[in-house]
DNA sequence: AAAAGTATGCACCTTTTGGTAAGTACCCAA
DNA sequence: TTGGGTACTTACCAAAAGGTGCATACTTTT
């Protein structure tokens, strides 16, 4: 730990750098339902992830595509049909992700209640 | 996926309750930390958490302990002496991020590579 | 008396991030 | 001719997030 690998950026261990990759809201998620339910087209892939605007996921999407964690695939037609799917890094990282998948899943009531006491924290102190 | 357990927030699934729970920059580095090393001084951490604030370690320490996810013991001493450490549940969910710092780890040098062509394309974007 | 150390507070600021709104291109259907 | 659908672009903006700089309290050390 006290050696970086690489100079480009100084990592600081292995968690920051995967941190660092997928750096950004819908990330994670875009690569969940990858794994889940990949190739997918551009509009199946934004109704999975919820909420998401058009400018943010073609930006992250371009992103993930540049450091080789996805792929995407136009068929040339019109109406444009492009799908997205994992490259073999992105599978490995996304496979990564399951446990919190399932840490969140089976804490899922738990964090609910942490939630609504961060709400009744922050009504108390609106007021 | 089309119900949601609580409706407090709008959870899309697992891994959405977990990345809202430790949502900001440093926590995930915070939790794997006082995994590794726990329980810590509060300088000790912000050591092993390279470059973050003083007012960001504590605000982001401050919501990992309302959230029950951290434990602070003050032992009442001049000068202060401040231990962290990880709750039950803290402890399993750092525990779900054990993958991600494996999988960082074994990928250093392909995401050392890719953050070297960001650099690079990002360059190119400043000219 | 001044400095050091530890943990933390706070006002203000900069940067980052995600979003809105309007637009594009082109084929097909109405 | 107009509207719909798909995937995507772009200018501008607001909110969120993280940081800077200075300060605090108190004991011990110099």
């Amino acid at each position: 730990m006290s050696e970086t690998v690489s100079s480009v950026p100084g990592f600081t261990c292995g968690l920051d750098v995967t941190l660092r990759l997928i750096a950004g809201k819908w990330k994670p998620l875009i690569l969940y339902f990858l794994l889940q339910q990949g190739p997918i087209r551009y509009g199946q892939l934004k109704r999975a992830v919820h909420g998401v605007s058009d400018k943010v996921l073609i930006q992250q999407l371009k992103e993930l595509e540049a450091d080789n964690v996805i792929k995407r695939t136009d068929y040339q037609e019109i109406p444009p049909r492009v799908d997205y799917a994992l490259t073999p890094l992105g599978r490995s990282l996304a496979e990564a992700l399951e446990p919190l998948c399932l840490w969140g899943s089976q804490n899922m009531a738990q964090v609910a209640r942490i939630f609504a006491e961060r709400a009744t924290w922050c009504e108390g102190k609106a007021s």
